[in-house]
Parts: C-alpha cells; sequence; structure tokens
DNA sequence: CGCCGGATTGATCAGTTTCAAGGCATGTGG
DNA sequence: CCACATGCCTTGAAACTGATCAATCCGGCG
C-alpha cells in the first residue's frame, strides 16, 4: 500500500477489532469512526476532515470501525508500529504522540457531555456549533455526512435531526440552502442562540496541530 | 498542603475551569468528577477508586469538579507542574503520563458508548458490570454513590435507576441486600444475563497502573 | 420515638422513536 | 428532454419509554 489511498463512499478503512497498522490523515473528504451497537444502531464516535489525524490507538486492535462519508475520500498513511517505536527513543516524539491521545480525549469528553445533553435541541445545537468550528466558514456549514449519521452521532434518529434543523430555521437561528430544506448545507445566523441553550462547559475549542509533528510521522524514513 | 488530604462527604477536591494544581491518587473512599449542565443536571464523567489516579488534565485548567462520594475520602497528591516538567526530559515518565491519558481516552470512549446505548436497562447494565470489574469483590458490588449520582452517570433519573434495578432484581439477574431494595450493595448472580443485553464492544478491561509510574509521580523529590 | 436522607413505587406527562407517506433533487435510459 | 428510479430529507400521527410529580417506606441516628 501506497503512502496515501483513496475510498469510496461508505467504503470501509478499518473495522473494530482489527490490528491497528496505520495511522492516517485526511486529505480530502471525511471520514466517520463508530462502534456498532445492538438491534443495527450505531455510535458514531468523531467525524474526521481534512487535515485530522486519526487511527492512533491506545493498543494494538481497533476500537472503532472507520468508514468514508463521501466519495473519494483520501488519506496519508503511515504504519504506526513504526511511529510508536520510534516514539521509544525520541522524546519529541513521545510527547506528540501524547498530545494527540490527549487530543483525542478532550473531544471524548465533549462527546459525552453532548450526549448528557437532556434535550434534542440541545445536542444538536451542540452538534452545529461543533462542525461549525471544524468546518464552518464564516457561518456556512456544509455538512458531507446524512442525516442518519447526525443522529447517530449525537443519539437521535434522522427524523429528530430534520425536526429539529426545520424548528431551529423557523426560529431564525439558521436556514438552509434556498428553501426550508437544508440539502446538507446551513447558514448560521445566531451562535449566540445556539451557545444560549448550552452549558458554557461543552464548548470546544482544539489548538491547531504542529505541523512539525505531522511531518514526523509521516515523512518517508 | 500536605501530601496528602482527607475530605468530607460531598466536599469538593476542585472546580471546573480552576488551574490544575494537582494530581491525585485515591487512597481510601471514592471520587466522582463531573460537568454542570443546565437546569442543574450534571453529567458525572468518571468515579474513582482507591488505587486511581485522576485530576492529570491535557491542559493547565480543570475541565471538570471533583468531589468526595463518601465521608473521609482520602488522597494523596502531587503539584501536577513539577510532574509534567520533570517529563520534559524524562522519557519513561513521559511514556507513563502518555499511558494515563489513553487511560483516561479508553474509559471516556467506554462511557460514551454506554451513553449511546439506547434502553434504560441496557445503560445499567453497562453500569453494573463496570463497577463490578472497577469494585466488585466476586460478585458482591458495595456502591459508595446514591441513586442520584449513577443516574447523573448513566444519564437518566434515580427513579429510573431504582426502577431498572429493581425488574433486573425480578428477574433474578442480581439481588440487593436481603429485601427488595439494594441498599447500595448488588449481589450479582447472572453476568451473563448483563452481557448478553449489551454489544460486545461495550465491555472495559483496563491493565493495572505500573506500580513504578506511581512511585515516580507521588515520590517526594 | 420522631426526624432525615435516600430508595421505592405509582400515576401522569412529555418528548422521542417508530411507522408511514410524500417530496425534492439527481442521475439514467429511452 | 422527458419519464422514471433512487437516495435522502421532511412531515404526520401513533406508540412508548423515561421524566416528572407525589407519596410512602426504610434504616440510621439524635
Amino acid at each position: 500500500m501506497k503512502n496515501s489511498h483513496s475510498y469510496q463512499i461508505n467504503e470501509k478503512v478499518y473495522e473494530q477489532g482489527e490490528a491497528a497498522t496505520y495511522i492516517y490523515q485526511v486529505v480530502s473528504g471525511a471520514i466517520r469512526v463508530f462502534s456498532k451497537l445492538n438491534n443495527g444502531y450505531r455510535q458514531i464516535g468523531s467525524f474526521f476532515f481534512p487535515g485530522d489525524i486519526f487511527g492512533l490507538e491506545p493498543g494494538a486492535r481497533r476500537r472503532w470501525s472507520a468508514e468514508a462519508v463521501v466519495e473519494a475520500t483520501t488519506v496519508r498513511l503511515t504504519k504506526r508500529k513504526v511511529v510508536v517505536q520510534k516514539a521509544q527513543s525520541n522524546l519529541s516524539l513521545a510527547r506528540g504522540l501524547w498530545n494527540l491521545t490527549a487530543r483525542d480525549l478532550l473531544h471524548a469528553d465533549h462527546h459525552r457531555v453532548m450526549l448528557g445533553l437532556v434535550t434534542a435541541e440541545e445536542r444538536m445545537a451542540a452538534f452545529i456549533l461543533e462542525m461549525n468550528s471544524r468546518i464552518g466558514v464564516d457561518g456556512e456549514i456544509d455538512l458531507p455526512m446524512k442525516g442518519t449519521d447526525i443522529g447517530n452521532y449525537v443519539g437521535l434518529r434522522e427524523e429528530t435531526v430534520a425536526r429539529v434543523i426545520s424548528k431551529l430555521a423557523d426560529k431564525g437561528v439558521l436556514r438552509g440552502n434556498g428553501s426550508s430544506r437544508w440539502g446538507r448545507r446551513l447558514n448560521l445566523r445566531r451562535h449566540e442562540r445556539l451557545r444560549a441553550m448550552l452549558p458554557p462547559s461543552s464548548l470546544l475549542e482544539l489548538p491547531p496541530l504542529s505541523e512539525k509533528l505531522i511531518q514526523t510521522i509521516f515523512s518517508k524514513p
């Protein structure tokens, strides 16, 4: 396998339980990482967008599965074992990886607080603000994932997702693209109204990744 | 402050937003770590029991609050800054701290999958199994926290917690202490029945902490 | 013995899921 | 260029689960 790869929409990148062979960085497209629950439910743990690194595991096994959200999602990859071993003797790399794990923790903590939120509206507000800070440009959010995925991330059914978005649109908090339907594009009109629905602790702001670290991880030896 | 401290029941150890001054290890009693939500709700993120280390943060601020669950909860403590700084030049310590962060991540991931579970019974099953693996001895679980805390951890109201436990007792999966009431002591009769309610991925087994790491962290310089 | 914190149980209520039916946009083939 | 199929979003109505509100119980303790 070369040091980059492209996936079709919904194609599997890796699966829960497998050996964790690679660390990935999204180049284009988007990735969803999820865990299978009972009854065909799945809990999505994260979405990853260009620039994000994913697939570094604390242990040697995949604890989640990963799939491409959109057609032609491409990633860079590098052997996990090599990187981890290099960190055994490279303090700065070790601290870099520690930092990556810490980011994952920050996100996981943020996510579980979100899942603890009581109402559907609160959870959607948290989701929208998270996506805005990750892939929003100037209040325009182009969501690559479908409603079902959003539901699997925030713990709601896709119908509820649609209903909440409609309601928020009615309230003037945001708008879809033109008509009342959102069509995967949101136009945030009033941040504050969403913020106001949430406890202060439920916002997440991550510092940018160190470019140097990325190079250390993905450079050819 | 000495290098150990004892707290009264419900006494605050630290609070969300504060500077993170210490790293702690529970000596006796139990700690709950939580985040305030709206409407007086709180999301409990973890319970810590004797031997557990808590309070190492990825950043310099407390992202959660911590309180003593029971009277006379005692902890060891050490200056976070000193330890983190030592890790700047000590590879093995750095890897140890990385490992601690990784544990937190493992737990957080486990917890958010639990919060994504659909029914009250599933969530309680996951909780009971988690507590069994943490503080259960031979199927006997002495829970130090009250029903409200359990609810705040699994995302249910205290009444629902009681109802589910009653139902599980009726089903013969577990028993309270003598009468139909559980009184904070559970006797697990049929593990498998609880397991069977859950997706395979939702079990968490952590390796024991390295004794050497603990000493490095808490030893007097 | 009476008080108190917490657990339990019962009876509604409310919000989300579920089931079902369209709607809209896109793409494909004739 | 239109007819139709597909995938997803949207909306409606009914069913259900857990939340709420309220009362009671239980064990421990002053």
